[in-house]
DNA sequence: CCCGTAGTTCAGGAAATCGGAACTATTGAA
DNA sequence: TTCAATAGTTCCGATTTCCTGAACTACGGG
């Protein structure tokens, strides 16, 4: 099995972000890494707005997001723990990732309203 | 010809902006009419980043942006008149589309000093 | 050593994208 | 009015990308 690749901050490039991004499921998992206090497993996405992610796709897209520079992923033993790598796309693409999970959450917000 | 269709700034959706950004055509595209003082017809990005894109893949580019709700366009004449919706996508997802602008100078600024 | 759990890889079917050719809409000139 | 030129759009087949079930790898515990 091929070691995780991650690229460093200078490689990570807007179009990968974007791409990452704007797919729902991807969009909800990263916004939620980057919220939470400690490290996210893979699998604790099994489910993400009521809908169930196949385990290939949910690796699927950690790869997407981890080679688009979003996260970091190490094994820690049987499982994977992810974190988000916010400060650093920060120090290169300053308020970008802010406003996408600002207007993610505005837009969760509003979804539960209606 | 079924007419062209614009959005409501309320039914602007992230994962839509997201996704038209993604593309690096696109991408260049939308930066120059924000950053344009006038209205851009399509024509005008026959070639972008020193690529000739066809004119039918240029219409499918001009939809996916129109779509999204990122710019207007209106039939003038021949010709189709392009402008931003900065202003209105701003009030919906306040600093998205200047961070992403931002950083698509950023990217770009960088390509050209190496 | 074997089993269970967590995640990855592979492969083929589904969906999105690209681009050439044909079409539509508008203007201006004959 | 008719014809030609220009600017975009639509259609459709070829390519590419995406999705996911099945098989696989990696690690930990009994």
């Amino acid at each position: 099995m091929r070691p995780l690749f991650h690229p460093s901050i200078e490689d990570v490039r807007l179009e990968a972000i974007l791409h990452a991004l704007s797919d729902p499921v991807r969009v909800e998992i990263f916004a939620d890494i980057a919220g939470a206090q400690c490290a996210q497993t893979c699998s604790a996405f099994a489910n993400v707005n009521d809908r169930m992610i196949p385990k290939s796709s949910l690796s699927q897209h950690f790869k997407v997001l981890r080679e688009a520079g979003l996260i970091h992923s190490e094994r820690q033993g049987v499982e994977m723990h992810n974190t988000s790598r916010c400060e650093e796309v920060q120090t290169r693409f300053p308020g970008l990732v802010a406003a996408i999970i600002n207007a993610h959450a505005a837009e969760a917000k509003r979804a539960k309203a209606s």
